[in-house]
DNA sequence: GCCGGTGTTGAAATG
DNA sequence: TCATTTCAACACCGG
């Protein structure tokens, strides 16, 4: 009676055959035609930071899931049309004959902003939506109403709610047949190729999206263009046609992305295929998926030897369902054969991290699209930093922004190149850049550097360089682990910091990690190798790796900076204004704030306690502009002097003895 | 409103 | 060497 259903799959956060809710819904319908579509947004391509390592893997997975449609379904693929969802659905619609749109819902700010603009345009042309919470292990939007509306800030509170949600569904089997995106259903053409045809036919005439350059911004308004620090080298060529060059509706290219394929060093490969087998991988190990305990998992490997699970990749692109990832685990931990107490709990445990990724999208939905930002949002402690966004008198975002004081670009352009001179930081950042990934502790490390420990500078913009660099980036956990570690929102013991030294040394592979990625230090020996500008002189020599020199010397002292931070945490803390509040969104709270613990603003006009500007400048010269050999001189750095040492000339009497010192001199820090 | 327990992942001292 | 305690500059939650 009815008239079948042709139903469009907008595939988007959910990259997978297996355990696909939404997809099943689709099938559910018994669709004549069903259209797996892709929607090459130029949102994402231009006005989002993501780097060459995020885009090769997203290519991957979808030529991945493309082959497993066609696993299914010879005559069926993942059909990529170039352009905006909202422009472009609407036509499909009408051109394809579509009854129903289904899709798993994307619970960030931007997804939630363009699904429903496309929810309105298709209920306008009577198409129905359907859409399926899949990404989560519970849907955000339910928690945070039996949350009463309140963001989801801790874990207890988390669990709380979820007591009352009942069990987490069992994953579904992937579907054993699809059925082809055919116009006519009822035409007896059956080849791919002829379908596809038929489909590129069919979009002919569509206004803006056929000729060169209509998706084509200028420059200055592509994130990711060379200009602005980007990695796109040539203009792009995905838009000149809506179905791709070939008209056959095929994944875009890095190279028609104008970005360099040989630029994606990464080893962590995309897709359903990868993710599933290394799910297999680590369900096999027993031992470990019972007895994993995040905090003790070390930072101090590369992604191919990863302590943890490196999943989250896969999750985050939808290539492994994350219900699958908690059952997969929950079964295997009855096959423990251990003492019962050697199993680990939540939130330590594998699910426990599980958890953290709901927790954080419950804060993202309850706090909306200012989530990612300090002002306006309603969790986030204001603190003064260094760098912040700026917004003009409507509340808009100043888009780029306008360059802040001259020590905190340099040093934050050192921290983002991986050259502060603590090898630590250094190390991670350079994996970062290249391997698309690092540790959760050791995220943490450069973080909480960057912000509360060392640096002082806005979380925001931390964020920002893990936006484009990390192939894991969600718009929920980033914001929230920055703000978490910068001591804005969720944790607030700022005492807690994590040494440069101490910290890495606590670690296994963590002194390796470093001699991988700043190959100059190579043959520094372990005693250094986390502080070589506290290496004797000749001990530099003997490695080949003069401070100052060969690597940077530390761009600020370790102990000072850390100490005016706190105090600047402690002053902070004690206004406690947020995000949301008048003065903040008045931008007048910096200046309160500043005025209150006497540090001058900018920094540098003035004498700010314990700021010891000349130091400063200096290395901001001496190493961001030329790297200056300085021999011996001042081999160690701004930062070195000892308190009792007091300035000797060349490492010559650093002797082995000092090791003892520091640790002595600081437990004498207490009254 | 007070109190004590707790909070995924600190560092140093202690046993 | 390792696990536990202490220190301690916080804030939230529940009783």
């Amino acid at each position: 009676m009815t008239k079948p259903a042709r139903v469009i799959y907008w595939f988007r956060t959910d990259l997978r055959l297996h355990d696909s809710p939404a997809l099943k819904r689709a099938l559910d319908l018994r669709p004549a035609s069903l259209f797996p579509v892709w929607c090459w947004d130029p949102n994402y391509v231009y006005k989002h930071r993501v780097g060459v390592n995020r885009f090769n893997f997203l290519i991957q997975s979808m030529n991945d899931l493309s082959k497993n449609l066609t696993s299914l379904n010879p005559s069926t693929k993942l059909l990529v049309v170039r352009g905006e969802p909202t422009e472009l659905l609407p036509e499909l619609f009408k051109r394809w004959n579509i009854t129903h749109l289904v899709f798993e819902s994307d619970p960030s700010a931007y997804g939630r902003r363009r699904d429903s603009k496309v929810e309105a345009l298709a209920k306008q042309v009577g198409v129905q939506v359907v859409k399926v919470q899949g990404h989560h292990l519970y849907d955000p939007v339910e928690v945070v109403k039996k949350n009463g509306g309140k963001p989801v800030l801790t874990m207890s509170t988390l669990q709380k709610v979820i007591r009352e949600l009942g069990e987490i569904p069992r994953p579904l089997e992937p579907p054993e047949n699809l059925p082809p995106p055919k116009l006519d259903p009822s035409s007896s053409s059956e080849g791919l190729e002829q379908i596809l045809g038929e489909l590129s036919e069919s979009l002919e005439g569509l206004p803006h999206y056929q000729g060169k350059g209509a998706w084509i911004p200028p420059p200055e308004l592509d994130l990711n263009s060379s200009e602005l620090g980007g990695p796109r080298q040539k203009e792009t060529d995905c838009y000149t046609s809506l179905s791709g060059q070939d008209r056959d509706f095929s994944v875009p290219t890095l190279e028609s992305l104008g970005m360099d394929p040989s630029q994606a060093n990464t080893p962590i490969q995309g897709g359903e295929t990868q993710a599933l087998s290394r799910l297999e991988r680590i369900i096999k190990d027993v031992s470990y998926v019972s007895k994993f305990a995040k905090p003790k998992t070390t930072p101090g490997k590369s992604s191919e030897e990863a302590s943890t699970t490196l999943t989250s990749p896969y999750i985050k692109f939808g290539c492994l369902s994350v219900r699958r990832f908690w059952w997969e685990v929950e079964d295997c931990k009855k096959k423990f054969k251990g003492k019962p107490n050697e199993i680990t709990q939540t939130p330590e445990n594998l699910n426990g991290q599980l958890l953290f990724r709901d927790m954080y999208a419950c804060a993202e939905y309850a706090v909306g699209d200012v989530f990612g930002q300090v002002r306006g949002n309603k969790i986030c402690r204001f603190m003064d930093w260094y760098l912040p966004n700026h917004y003009d008198d409507q509340g808009q975002k100043i888009e780029p922004r306008p360059p802040g004081d001259e020590v905190s670009e340099s040093r934050l352009k050192a921290f983002r190149e991986g050259r502060t001179g603590f090898p630590w930081i250094d190390c991670l950042m350079r994996q970062l850049v290249k391997e698309g990934w690092i540790h959760h502790l050791g995220r943490h490390s450069v973080a909480a550097f960057l912000t509360r420990g060392q640096c002082w500078i806005s979380w925001e913009r931390g964020a920002e360089i893990f936006d484009e660099y990390l192939i894991d980036w969600d718009p929920c956990s980033n914001p929230g682990n920055w703000m978490w570690l910068s001591c804005s929102a969720f944790f607030s013991q700022y005492f807690r910091l994590y040494g440069l030294s101490s910290f890495p040394s606590k670690y296994e592979g963590t002194a390796d990690l470093v001699r991988k990625h700043c190959p100059e230090l190579k043959k520094m020996p372990d005693k250094y190798i986390f502080e070589p500008f506290k290496a004797p002189i000749e001990v530099q020599r003997k490695a080949g790796c003069i401070v100052g020199k060969d690597y940077p010397s530390p761009m600020l002292d370790e102990k000072e900076a850390k100490e005016e931070c706190m105090r600047r945490c402690k002053a902070a803390f004690s206004k406690g204004l947020y995000g949301d509040n008048e003065l903040v969104l008045k931008g007048k709270a910096e200046a309160i704030l500043r005025k209150e613990h006497g540090i001058p603003d900018p920094r540098g006009g003035g004498e700010g306690k314990g700021n010891k500007k000349g130091k400063i400048t200096d290395w901001a010269k001496s190493n961001a502009v030329q790297p200056k050999p300085e021999q011996g001189k001042r081999s160690n750095a701004p930062g070195t002097k000892r308190s009792k040492g007091e300035e000797q000339e060349e490492g010559e009497e650093q002797e082995e003895g000092e090791e003892a010192k520091p640790s002595a001199k600081r437990s004498r820090n207490k009254k």
